[in-house]
RNA sequence: GGCAAGGUAGCUCAGUUGGUUAGAGCACAACACUCAUAAUGUUGGGGUCGGCGGUUCGAAUCCGCCCCUUGCUACCA
């Protein structure tokens, strides 16, 4: 077998919050690869990083009034802490935030634009006045302009499933600020694309990507490929490009070259070659483990860009899809959207481990975690089958012959057949297949459990005669459970180890197999418990929980609870509200509702139509006449009756208990409150 | 709407280029065993292989239409 040289990344998290099962089913995908390819001897280094700019961070930082250098801080502990809890064996986790990555994506940016592939535009956007701040799409909200539902994002309707540009929608607001978008021109920076058109589909072609894949590439690449806009406008978190003061690289941009960052970092500490790996000419492999979602940027964009910029290109892209919880989306109000960190707190990693490499294939299609296969499976496959061989066998060795396995093997036969599936078990690891070496590892362990119950050691172990007969046949049971054990090493590595405590021998996977004769064991102690159906339940009510938490502690919600203490605010928070003193010119009933009231308020110069909730406490002609506080720069909002063009402030939690609010005598209407 | 991937036993999934009565594991039932973390073994029940039509001596498998799920993509009256 000759030594592969081999390079693996999984996507790179974004550091904006914490990881979740869905990044896990990657990250847990990649680590057995690369566990399997180490423990057949190559060389294979396993790279990661948190993905660290964007404007999202910069706002998250700026929400929780700390800088984004601290939030990506704070997130990449978190990551790390959760990756370790899974066994994930990254030989570097490193920060696209990093002189490395600014370094490359600067080197790379240089090289581009020296070939002639960056080009100048200048584009209009919307943009938000008061942050000083152009806006993406999703951070701006409005009604749709077809069906006049509100509330919805920039790009497409949730209700209709119209699409649209931001510029069409009505009443448009930053999500950010609240303020009323304008559209602002500036000049970006693009990468001709589709000057690779011809490279990318000799690609896409000539290794070895799923077919799905670069069947899904080929309709990009008929369709036609756009430049690809690299530049966003100051203030954005990220690194400035080269010779463009106030411009920084889009945050996709430097994402893949955090793969080189990382690697950069892990050659320094090693003493190795980045070239080695990097270079045109490298023999070196590189494999992206990704999810359906970029591929674009890693089947188009990145090897374009390498390809520019001279150097390799991946020698594939490995594409996994989506996870499901229970057969659907990961659902907040569920409890499915489980986060790394809650499930750690319940459950040891090597259950979801074993059970999404129970049903990983090399393909894209989406993986299902249903809780109750999880849980008859982990039981079944892991306890009941492959431990049940040690815990049954150990016994009859440490009773019969003093804890030494005996000298020549009871069934060789037997022996054959398990070490013979050796290849086409680590093919299938090789080829991404687990479930498919999953199932013939757990096909042998139904032969040994077979074999076992066949011989029956714990009768012949009962008369003196036939007692190194279960001696034999326990110790042929206790070489193939290393056998097996060494099989599935790379799924289940903590277990493994326990394995290799027990049978005092190293689990390898470099070279042929041969049997332990006359070899001491340890006593046979459990390795593992069996998954409890109440704890899933615990798991899932916990998640729930999370989120109900998280909702409270968001802003708006805090608000409205009453009693609760709300979160401080900054003056200027509270000077944004135009309160004004309102007479109620008028006040009447209103047809079909039974809580509201219409109003007419007199505000000094102008005269406002406002709808409350007030019906429950308040007769008409109690109000008229009165003076009351309006919210006068509340945006107006469209009801059924009518448009209500503010709010008049009461207190009391609602029906017949409302207090509206009267200023003492003195005040006059129009005046501001403050 | 277009494109792609799916739809096989209660659950999770195999089914190679069409070829005998469609398989596995789990779950379920009966029996056996009692060494083992109530683990293991044997036997059994259970499927118009999404629906309809076609090609063929023969279709889960090939073709057409339709339905459902997921993803990507585009909106014109």
């Amino acid at each position: 077998m000759s030594k592969r040289q081999i390079l693996v990344t999984s996507a790179l998290p974004y550091a904006n919050g914490p990881l979740h099962l869905g990044h896990l089913l990657e990250t847990i995908q990649t680590d057995i690869w690369v566990r399997f390819q180490k423990l057949r001897g190559h060389d294979c280094t396993y790279l990661c990083a948190d993905d660290a700019h964007g404007t999202a961070i910069m706002l998250t930082a700026e929400k929780l009034g700390i800088t984004p250098e601290e939030q990506i801080k704070r997130v990449q502990a978190d990551h790390q802490r959760d990756f370790d809890g899974f066994l994930i064996n990254f030989d570097n986790y490193y920060t696209t935030h990093s002189p490395e990555c600014e370094h490359y994506a600067q080197e790379i940016y240089q090289r581009l634009d020296a070939n002639g592939h960056i080009e100048k535009r200048e584009i209009t956007q919307l943009f938000d006045p008061e942050k000083n701040l152009f806006l993406a799409d999703r951070y701006i909200k409005g009604a749709c302009p077809k069906c006049k539902t509100d509330d919805q994002y920039g790009d497409n309707c949730e209700a209709c499933g119209a699409t649209y540009t931001p510029a069409d929608l009505i009443n448009p607001r930053s999500v950010i600020s609240g303020a009323t978008p304008i559209e602002k021109a500036s000049t970006h920076y693009f990468f001709k694309l589709g000057e690779f058109t011809d490279f990318l589909k000799q690609w896409t072609r000539s290794d070895s990507l799923q077919p799905q894949i670069a069947n899904k590439l080929g309709e990009w690449l008929e369709a036609g490929l756009q430049s690809w806009d690299i530049s966003r406008d100051a203030p954005y978190f990220g690194f400035e490009i080269p010779g463009a003061p106030g411009k920084y690289f889009y945050v996709w941009l430097d994402a893949p070259i955090g793969y080189m960052a990382s690697c950069a970092n892990w050659c320094e500490q090693n003493n190795r070659s980045f070239d080695e790996f990097w270079a045109k000419d490298s023999k070196a492999e590189l494999y992206h483990f990704i999810g359906k979602d970029i591929i674009n940027f890693h089947g188009l964009f990145w090897p374009a860009m390498l390809e520019s910029a001279g150097f390799r290109t991946p020698t594939s892209v490995y594409v996994h899809g989506f996870l499901t919880v229970n057969g659907k989306k990961m659902s907040k109000s569920r409890g499915t959207f489980i986060k790394a960190a809650t499930y750690l707190k319940h459950f040891q990693p090597e259950y979801l481990r074993y059970y999404f490499a129970a049903k990983l294939s090399g393909g894209v299609d989406d993986i299902d975690l249903s809780l109750e296969d999880f849980t008859q499976r982990v039981n079944a496959d892991l306890v009941g089958k492959l431990v049940n061989i040690a815990s049954r066998s150990a016994k009859f060795i440490h009773k019969g012959n003093d804890g030494k396995l005996s000298a020549e093997l009871h069934n060789p036969e037997l022996w054959q057949r398990v070490i013979g599936k050796s290849d086409e078990i680590a093919g299938f690891f090789d080829q991404r297949e687990y479930s498919r070496a999953v199932r013939e590892i757990m096909a042998l362990a139904d032969a040994v459990n077979e074999y076992f119950d066949a011989e029956e050691p714990w009768k012949t172990a009962k008369s003196e005669d036939t007692a190194p007969q279960a001696v034999a046949v326990s110790s042929q049971c206790v070489n193939l459970f290393r056998v097996l054990m060494t099989y599935l090493k790379p799924v289940v590595p903590a277990l493994a180890e326990q394995a290799e405590a027990f049978l005092n021998c190293e689990l390898r996977w470099d070279g042929e197999f041969a049997p332990l004769l006359d070899h001491k064991i340890e006593k046979f102690k459990a390795m593992m418990t069996r998954v409890d159906s109440d704890t899933v339940d615990k798991m899932l009510e916990e998640s729930r929980e999370e989120v109900a938490a998280a909702q409270q502690a968001a802003p708006k919600k805090v608000a409205k609870k009453t009693g609760a203490a709300s979160a401080e605010i900054e003056f200027d928070d509270f000077a944004k509200v135009d309160l004004r003193i309102a007479e109620i010119a008028n006040a009447e009933y209103v047809e079909g509702a039974d809580k509201l009231l219409k109003l007419t308020l007199n505000v000094g110069d102008e005269t406002r139509q406002v709808f409350s909730g007030i019906r429950g406490a308040y007769e008409p002609e109690q109000l008229i006449g009165k003076l009351t506080v309006l919210v006068a720069n509340l945006k107006p909002r469209k009801m059924r009756f009518g448009i209500s063009e503010g709010m008049v402030l009461a207190a009391g939690p609602g029906g017949k208990d409302i207090y509206l609010l009267e200023p003492h005598e003195g005040a006059k209407p129009g005046m501001q409150v403050k």
